[in-house]
DNA sequence: CTCATTTCAGTTGCACTGAAATAA
DNA sequence: CTTATTTCAGTGAAACTGAAATGA
């Protein structure tokens, strides 16, 4: 497009496109997907939680964590026990399948990052990330302000 | 996410999804949706043009073109005429509700960059352009190397 | 009663695939 | 015969909504 090449929100989707498609590859020779991802990594960094906990913190909606969830346990990388202090909730837990799993999938994202930023020198990938790091923290928490 | 505050297709995945929802809500309000609004520009900046070269020049899908283009041929945004030249072709005109249509979506679209961007200085602002740039410019046409 | 949690059913916009008909 | 264009039918991941059942 010639007049979208210097907007940002086109640039940010372009770029989300294609790294996304990267993402997406690499998960899925691995048998997983972004949300799969993203909720082992969640178990992994604050441990064993509920479904409405892991989904605030990933920012999946609960719907979908059910879902995603679901295909996870039948992979036997996560299992679902009842919490004994509060009966509403699951206490998700990792297994010793799912962390390895975690494994494979973060060495596989690292290389997708590599990837995405191979054009840009290291100082530069680290300006990227600030830039939208302040992007990103100023509109996470702002809705309907 | 805390492991993956310092990833950068995270991060690009974030402030997309940002992006969209300012995106989708203010198009939303105009009637219209991302593929209207790059199908609109495209025909503006380079006039009439068959479907084919639509999809080329947005990187919108050739079924996708030609699904947006019904609604918007509903909405006598465009019209579709068919080509002497070449039988097989429409060729694509804007009419004038679709160049008014276009203008507010300009519009629109300014304002959301100006939200995305807030928390940047103009210097920053340029800088991320330039980078992301880069990145989809390398990304871009290099598909399976 | 209100609120939180889990679950299921469905929707939407976006990206994509496969196949058919038509014509260059 | 091969290639290009338009069109239709369908798939898939992601984000989301609404409502129901259960329990704090």
């Amino acid at each position: 497009m010639t007049t979208l090449r210097h907007v940002p929100s086109w640039l940010i989707g372009q770029a989300s496109m294609h790294s996304h498609r990267l993402l997406a590859e690499g998960f899925a020779t691995a048998g997983a997907r972004g949300y799969h991802y993203r909720l082992l990594a969640a178990l992994a960094a604050a441990g064993p939680a509920s479904q409405a906990t892991l989904g605030r913190a990933t920012g999946i909606d609960r719907s979908d964590v059910v879902a995603a969830l679901n295909e996870m346990t039948a992979q036997r990388l996560i299992e679902r026990t009842p919490d004994p202090d509060d009966r509403r909730r699951n206490i998700v837990t990792l297994t010793p399948a799912g962390e390895r799993h975690l494994a494979t999938l973060e060495t596989v994202l690292a290389g997708i990052q590599d990837e995405i930023c191979a054009p840009l020198s290291a100082a530069e990938r680290d300006q990227l990330v600030h830039l939208l790091t302040r992007i990103v923290d100023h509109h996470t928490g702002e809705r309907t302000p």
